[in-house]
DNA sequence: GTGAAAGCGCTAACAA
DNA sequence: TTGTTAGCGCTTTCAC
């Protein structure tokens, strides 16, 4: 029996901050009120069998009565890794808030987390903050894995994690061994809008991206082209200039022949959508827009868009499984998810009749 | 000196774990390397002015060279409070993406947080788990204070703060004077709407909200009906039913002879935007729509949203600073933002031409 | 099945 | 100004 832990230390500090802080109990007392040792209260909440059912019981209750759990931060110093995802997200506020993705992506993320202890720390920073942001939170100890998100061309925070030796899992296509990923499958993707397209009378596509140091972004522009080619239509790529005096307009002029848009975000599809018609140029008469994305977002705008979904929530559960097996020291790899489906909505339809090309009908 | 000390206990362990974890720096290591001794380092890591300008640069130096950070886990358990903010939000991950203003308010909260060098954990609980995740963040110690939003009529949480003794910010109106309140200076809007709207000629106005259950939003139903009575014009006040088979519909159906719908989010007023002109009612021509608040959606639909812009990214600094002021132990009293303002965009006109009223023009 | 004791990395009185 | 020392709350060998 523990009569000397029956009082622990604590006291003559409540009696000093009392009517404050509620003193949180500590592993000793709820040992002292279980009438065992510490280390049995330990054994106890770390799934050791060397405590009977009936103690084990006991202790349990006690720690109930006393609302006690163990202590996050002394568990980690005395070894047990932490349970804190990093999402460190380089995105301006605005560009954030307009990405509905994000929002998809922390609901999906936060489940599944829960359930395995986990919790999610997130943060915007500048680009000029990245670095020193992902090194502060490891050296720290902050967090225990990043979740990595926007991943760029030659990314410096792949370098970064394997340097700092963080466990991260990627969300994108895979760039290293060492950093397992999660992939959306988009080839069928290509396939299924250029189908969609096609089967509507559209021959000339532009695909509409507005970040162009994203991998994912590149990767699209590429594969877009060649399986337009392959299908003998003519694929072209534009960059959105936010700066541009009418962002729209400027995709409008420069997109030239294309009678129909493949937009990277839904943001840009909507503005597209809205402020086409503004321009006289009616969708989906005259234009037909599909965005890369999916969200509540495309349904809020007439027409409604149609749209490429991700498994965002699904890509969420992968990553957080290929999280845990990275920090229980299995072997993760890198995993496909399902691919995007295209949801057809308004703001596709059959291509106006040509004008200046009398081999084709409507 | 600390020869003892040069070769801290760690290499044995990384020589077993050798390849994967650069093993981190500790205390001891910079200590040794600057030759001082170990509180020397936690001294001027904690601003401690009892150590010289030169031992402390060359402390740092050895610090930067190791890439070491005070190990937050440990530092909390010696003591230093930590620094981690819990944001529990009770919603669907439905609800919680089709509101922008969450977006806003992480982006808000991310800055002023990394200044004072908290972070921010987030999740999204059923209400059936709300305790429990409090309860657990809190004994565990994962987090340090808490931001309360949706609050509701009589929130369990306000006490169970109280109880827990743990720090705690609230967005909206205060209800307790222990739990300091960042709220939204709300008078003004009512008369800045009204005002807009009678000078358009609307005499009956219905407002629409979705959650009966939160105070902000019987707040606003009872100072809505209040100041338009006082105007003399004719409030009604409406629920939307997201289970309805045409909640737009029943919306229009319920409102009655309103001619302006003042509405309690976005996402609502979006749709209505969007479908009630399917439904032969016409925005902004026949019925005048505004949103109680504001996001870069209300620019994307069509006629774009007069809507109420509320500051959300100061509340988020103010209840930084509330935050900042409770832990450490300062008075922290509650707060008043600035006022909503009225953003008017193309979703409110004159009211139509009176076929029943003669004694009005349009 | 249970407890004593050492230690995790750090902070903070207190000495020197 | 600097270092010694004793914790913080927990985990974890290793005796009992």
């Amino acid at each position: 029996m523990y009569a000397a832990l029956q009082d622990p230390v604590k006291p003559l500090l409540s009696d000093t901050m009392n009517d404050k802080k509620p003193a949180r109990a500590t592993i000793a007392a709820v040992a002292a009120r279980a009438g065992v040792s510490p280390s049995a209260v330990s054994h106890v909440f770390n799934g050791r069998p060397n405590v009977s059912a009936a103690t084990a019981a006991r202790i349990r209750s006690a720690a109930d009565e006393l609302h006690w759990r163990p202590n996050y931060a002394s568990r980690k110093v005395s070894g047990r890794g932490g349970r804190s995802l990093g999402l460190v997200v380089t995105r301006s506020g605005d560009t954030f808030e307009r990405d509905p993705f994000f929002m998809r992506l922390i609901a999906g993320l936060t489940e599944p987390l829960a359930a395995i202890g986990w919790s999610l720390s997130l943060t915007l920073v500048r680009d000029t903050d990245e670095e020193r942001v992902y090194r502060e939170w490891w050296s720290e100890q902050r967090v225990d894995a990043f979740l990595l998100v926007d991943v760029r061309d030659d990314d410096p925070r792949i370098l970064q994690v394997r340097e700092l030796g963080a466990p991260a899992v990627l969300l994108g296509a895979p760039v290293d061994d060492l950093v397992p990923a999660v992939t959306v499958h988009d080839d069928a993707a290509y396939e299924e809008v250029l189908e969609h397209l096609a089967a509507l009378g559209h021959r000339a596509i532009s695909r509409v991206s507005d970040s162009p140091g994203l991998v994912h972004s590149r990767e699209r522009d590429r594969r877009f082209v060649e399986a337009a080619e392959r299908r003998g239509m003519t694929p072209t790529v534009l960059h959105w200039e936010p700066s541009a005096e009418d962002p729209v307009a400027d995709v409008l002029r420069r997109s030239g022949a294309a009678t129909a848009l493949l937009v990277d975000s839904e943001a840009m599809a909507a503005e597209i959508i809205a402020h086409a018609p503004e321009l006289g140029v009616r969708v989906p008469e005259q234009l037909s827009v599909i965005a890369w994305e999916d969200s509540w977002v495309s349904t809020l705008v007439r027409p409604r868009i149609t749209a490429l979904d991700a498994p965002v929530e699904e890509s969420a559960r992968t990553a957080v499984k290929l999280l845990e097996q990275l920090v229980n020291g299995e072997r993760a790899v890198s995993q496909t998810v399902s691919a995007r489906r295209l949801i057809v909505r308004e703001s596709t339809a059959r291509v106006p009749a040509p004008a200046p090309d009398p081999d084709r009908e409507g």
